[in-house]
Order: structure tokens, then C-alpha cells, then sequence
DNA sequence: AACACGTGGCA
DNA sequence: TTGCCAAGTGT
């Protein structure tokens, strides 16, 4: 596998007086141009970091910002090199190794997706599409992002950073809608170079233009290679209309009593006690409530003495076909 | 379709 | 301090 080496000698310009042949053809170009000279030099797009290596860094970089992903990245690399050498751990190792990027389920599925690809692809990370969906934790994004970045194939690689470059430069919206539309994935379709090369170029292209440049909030347009011909920028800008976009509470809920739960088990070497745990939350109800969802999630194990740990032997589900 | 699912930085 | 945000997936 390599990544896409950078030459802005292979992207096709449009000659000057024809129309553009489709409606992605003026994108291209610009944005390209601005990743080869902007991109963030991130371990996982080096080509010594494999497929492997860009699958870890998705699974990782699903809601959670690069800085944070970074250590523990490097950490995941070094000690579990390759799929087998994941998937010969306990699942509970991934988990703890986590550590806080939060949403430990992620842990939980990597691991399954590393003994999947033990058992079923010979220990290589898969590399059509459908294959890499059927793993756990990957869906559309992510089977999309590890076929394109790390096989150099051609797909519509649509996250919330793609979503946001073409709701602003193509639709004239300041933000796209809250869950993926038909509409989005047509018209990311509709603007993906048809060179397999170029299109995996774009992919990562614009989402580092979403990242650093066309971002949510305090948004760079000086900076934007798109910014003369952005329609929402042309448009003057208009301020977000519609549902506004639901507030993800968190003080009280299950899931914080479920990340202190959690956390008290990642730190320990030995089963803990429920007495323990029942220290983290004042609420019995909830508390319990949230510990049973951990077991029934396999985050968590009970043992026989009323203790409870990490898991320490594989406990991720028999793979279901979708 | 709507929710649940962690965590921490920043304005 | 509160609210928003960060390369989503599964049900």
C-alpha cells in the first residue's frame, strides 16, 4: 500500500474556455493544490503507517479531535503493529489501552475488527469496500476513508468536514443537515474526479480544507482556495436556518456515570469490588443501570465473586451480516 | 429517524 | 460556567 505521493503535475485543469465538463471540475484543482502545500504531516498518512494504521487512526478520529488522538495512536502502533497482534490480546487490553478518547466501544469493535481480519482476510486489512464494511465499527465513512486513503481507491468519502466544504461551496448553506441526506451523497457522486488518483486525493484534501480552513465555527475564508467561488460565501454568508442542530447534553446522563465507571476499571490491575464502584455515583439506580449496560455492551465483566474487570478474553459478538 | 454512546478544549 | 464542537456507528 502506499499513499498518494503529491504532484500537482497529474491534476487535471480545465482548459480556461470550456465549461466545466461536471460540476466537481472547478474544485478539484484549487483544493488539491492547497492540501499539497497545507496538509498536517499526521502520522497515519505516512506510508510506513500501512492500511492498519489508517484504520486505527479512523476508528480513533470518529468524535474525537486529532490532538487527543495522537499519543495514543503512536501507543496503539507500536505495541500492536499489525491486525494478529491486536487480535491475540484480550479485548479488555484495547480498552484499557484506549484510555480516554472516549466512546470505549470503539476499543471494543477495533479489536473485533482485528480478529475479523485475522480470521477471515489472512491478517491484511481488507481492501474492497464491502468487505471493510462488514467489519465491526466501520460504516459508509469509514469503509469509504480506509479504501481511499490507504488503497488510493475512488470513493465519495463523506464526513462531517466534506459535508460542511460542499453544504458551503456548492450549496450556499452555512451548515449541512443533521444526518446524511440522499441529496449529500449524490452530490459528493457528483463532484468526485473520475481518475481513481485524483479522487483519493480529494478526499483528503477537502476534509483537511474542513478541518483546518472550512471549519464549524471562526471559519478562515482568506484562507480558502474555494473563496471565490463559494456559493455561500457569495451568497454574503447567511446565517444558518432550520432545526438547529440538537445539543448533545452530558451532566447527569448514563454515559458520564458509565465513563466513571469506566475509568475506575482502566486504572485497575486487579478485579475491582462493587463497593468500589459503587463510590463513582450517588445514584444506586442509575449507577446500576449503567453497569449493567457496560456488561451487556461487553465493556465490562462480572466475575463470579461479585467483582468486576476490563474483559479478559475475547467477548465481541459472532460477526452478522448486514 | 432519532438516540445512545465519552471526553476535554475553547470561547 | 455553559454550550459547542471533534475524520461516526449501531440500533
Amino acid at each position: 500500500m502506499t499513499l498518494p505521493t503529491h504532484s500537482a503535475a497529474s491534476v487535471p485543469s480545465p482548459s480556461p474556455s470550456a465549461p466545466p465538463a461536471r460540476e466537481g471540475a472547478s474544485l478539484h484543482g484549487p483544493v488539491i493544490a492547497w492540501y499539497e502545500a497545507n496538509a498536517r504531516d499526521l502520522p497515519w498518512r505516512r506510508p510506513e503507517a500501512g492500511a492498519w494504521g489508517v484504520m486505527v487512526s479512523e476508528f480513533m478520529l470518529q468524535q474525537t479531535p486529532v490532538a487527543r488522538v495522537l499519543p495514543v495512536y503512536e501507543e496503539w502502533m507500536r505495541r500492536w503493529p499489525r491486525p494478529a497482534d491486536l487480535a491475540k490480546e484480550p479485548s479488555g487490553e484495547a480498552v484499557r489501552a484506549w484510555g480516554r478518547l472516549g466512546y470505549p466501544r470503539r476499543a471494543l469493535r477495533l479489536h473485533g475488527a482485528a480478529v475479523a481480519i485475522t480470521e477471515r482476510h489472512g491478517g491484511d486489512v481488507p481492501e474492497h469496500h464491502a468487505q471493510l464494511l462488514a467489519l465491526p465499527g466501520i460504516g459508509e465513512y469509514t469503509a469509504a476513508a480506509v479504501a481511499s486513503f490507504a488503497y488510493g481507491q475512488r470513493h465519495a468519502v463523506l464526513d462531517t468536514n466534506v459535508r460542511r466544504v460542499l453544504a458551503r461551496a456548492v450549496s450556499g448553506e452555512q451548515f449541512p443537515p443533521n444526518a446524511t441526506t440522499a441529496a449529500e451523497r449524490r452530490l459528493a457522486r457528483s463532484v468526485l474526479p473520475e481518475d481513481e488518483d485524483t479522487a483519493a486525493r480529494w478526499a483528503a484534501a477537502s476534509m483537511e480544507l474542513g478541518a483546518l480552513v472550512c471549519t464549524a465555527k471562526g471559519e478562515r475564508c482568506e484562507s480558502c482556495p474555494l473563496s471565490d467561488r463559494c456559493a455561500w460565501r457569495l451568497a454574503g454568508k447567511p446565517e444558518h436556518t432550520g432545526p438547529p442542530r440538537r445539543a448533545q447534553t452530558y451532566a447527569g446522563t448514563d454515559r458520564q456515570v458509565r465513563g466513571k465507571l469506566l475509568a475506575v476499571l482502566r486504572e485497575a490491575l486487579e478485579p475491582v469490588p462493587q463497593v468500589t464502584l459503587d463510590r463513582v455515583w450517588h445514584d444506586p439506580v442509575q449507577r446500576a443501570r449503567a453497569l449493567d449496560g457496560l456488561v451487556a455492551d461487553g465493556l465490562v465483566e462480572p466475575l463470579e465473586n461479585g467483582r468486576y474487570r476490563l474483559p479478559g478474553h475475547r467477548s465481541f459478538p459472532p460477526h452478522q451480516p448486514r
